[in-house]
DNA sequence: CCCGGCGATTTAGACGATTCAACTCGGGTC
DNA sequence: GACCCGAGTTGAATCGTCTAAATCGCCGGG
């Protein structure tokens, strides 16, 4: 009654089950006669494999896990299009999980990725450091972080957070701005925190720059509005007169939280954000913004896990880094005298 | 050398297999003296149950697929959200599956959720009368329709979406508007056909509405900004006064459309949106919009799909539907003089 | 006529967790 | 002392698929 099995199929179709698993994974070598009796089986009865039965047999999965920190973000789903491409390639299927920036999330989904021995994980961390990462590759499971540089035994895909941070202050600087606001958070964030590194060490040595730090629990549209309009209510002389956001979402709520308090953008508050992700561009103001290959990030975290699982004892981890680009448009594109 | 399983479990702590599993799921069984020991010997080895292995032989499966149109909608990471609620309390988990509108992602993310025999799927599907589910059914997959009404032998869980468009058009007609766009798309997908029936019927009883109907093929952001720049270039005596879009990613793009072009929103043109994702409240102008209950509507799909699984043949389908509410706020608030 | 060889197919275990009937062992009952 | 009871534990069978080794049938060469 339930799903039929190889077995079922192999008696309708007056062979063995041995040739049935031929017909399914070595075609070739069947006969073809056989192989469409079997093929008319199949069909007949509606069959379909059993994955997890696949799966226990050949003690490797054809799964992978995807932890990322928030699937709303179009920066993370460009990601997982990136791994779902490779991925489709090597006949595996990734199952995307949200952690939504919370630890307990993240180590839910940990565990239960690592009950269905998948074949590894990709996951932008909520931390790094985390000794669950590396336990969890002591008992098997193959780990690569993505947009997060690892520093210890693990492959990682990166982008230059540090460079990128001081691409965007760089870029205020020399038009003139010297009270800048920094928005990010959690500051325990390793992506936030270079970020915010590489700000600061240019305003450090630029000199003469104020550079003002808000923190946030989340990076969405909703706290970005929230900071715009505290900026906002103060006096125009203490105010700053351009502000770096660690994503892009946190800038278009940002930039939202201006147009309500009738500030002009750029002319009283330039906006720098952070990922480029589509509609940054189709803004009512459009974003200027770092741009990370998301794409390109998600295809070579799943090209190093493979390289990994195929090759596993002479495998040796590398940590790949990309270099961001800056992308100026209007949102920042007005030049202060000083 | 690779995980160890329930046997070698067994050994060290000097027992046999069954009451390892025994202590697993059973734990009231097993003598506190061998619990202690069947721990530590857990604990040491680093054990990790196989879900695989306890797949196959249950014959059920613990994980459910949750099939959407687009993750980067609030409005589906609600419902995802309502859904993984319900199947945390049951000890299931979920599986996240982007069709991006494309039935034939669709189809694939099918055919690997059948393969690993998942309990039931959950899904917005690209077409509600694909054949495809119905052949899921037949060969044992539960499925239940979300935002979507069932007709045939199926479960669903939806909201009335030809009110929701009456109360949107109804809300428009009222404060005085005459020449009214509707814009949404594929109108094939029946949420959209819905929408737009709802709100083609209260303007014929009305009269002398004049209604105009933009298609796109996504609804995002980007798609809603481009229709909004093309609308704001027409003449301003034949340019629709208000617009109803059918749903919030829209509705912000062209709100943005209308920034860009310098139209004011409500004055030039009012907007009605469709979902009530946080950031339209949010949005330059806080935008009126559809209210669905999304997290309810997945916490009931999957009570309904729990439901169909625990009580088997005596289940009879059934179709929930749920009553939108319009949230009127400034996009759209204001009397037109006619 | 026998044998080697080859292509096609079958057979017989695994894989890891679960379940259930069967068993052990003390202790209590008559 | 025979018997039973129940708590605790054991061991074997099972789920569906895959693979390596074994088998079968058949042909041609010697």
């Amino acid at each position: 009654m339930g799903t039929p099995s190889i077995k079922e199929v192999a008696q309708r179709a007056g062979v063995s089950v041995g040739t049935v698993s031929n017909f399914l994974n070595r075609p070739g070598i069947v006969a073809p006669e056989t192989r469409q009796r079997v093929q008319d089986s199949i069909q007949a009865l509606g069959f379909v494999r059993n994955e997890a039965a696949r799966h226990l047999r050949a003690g490797k999965s054809r799964t992978v896990g995807l932890v990322v920190l928030d699937v709303t973000n179009p920066f993370f789903t460009d990601l997982a299009e990136g791994a779902e491409a490779l991925a489709y390639e090597h006949d595996t299927v990734v199952m995307l999980c949200n952690s939504k920036t919370d630890p307990v999330r993240e180590g839910h989904h940990l565990d239960q990725l690592e009950q269905q021995r998948v074949m590894g994980i990709l996951i932008t961390p909520f931390d790094s450091t985390d000794p669950r990462l590396t336990a969890l590759v002591d008992r098997g499971t193959p780990v690569v972080l993505v947009d997060r540089t690892a520093d210890r035994g693990l492959c990682s895909v990166s982008v230059d957070d540090q460079l990128g941070g001081r691409l965007a202050g760089n870029h205020l600087i020399e038009s003139g701005h010297r009270r800048i606001a920094f928005i990010g958070g959690p500051f325990t964030m390793q992506q936030v925190a270079d970020r915010r590194a590489g700000i600061t060490a240019i305003a450090e040595e630029t000199g003469d720059v104020d550079l003002q730090h808000y923190e946030v629990d989340v990076m969405g549209v909703v706290e970005g509005r929230a900071i715009g309009e505290q900026l906002a209510a103060l006096p125009a002389r203490s105010r700053p007169t351009a502000a770096f956001l660690a994503n892009d979402l946190l800038a278009l709520g940002f930039l939202q939280g201006m147009a309500v308090a009738g500030l002009r953008v750029p002319r009283d508050m330039a906006i720098v954000g952070y990922d480029d992700i589509d509609f940054a561009r189709a803004a009512a103001v459009p974003l200027s913004s770092v741009r990370q290959p998301a794409e390109l990030l998600g295809r070579t975290a799943m090209e190093l896990l493979q390289e990994e699982v195929e090759s596993a004892e002479r495998h040796r981890h590398r940590q790949v880094i990309f270099q961001p680009d800056l992308i100026v448009r209007e949102s920042s594109d007005f030049k202060r005298r000083r």
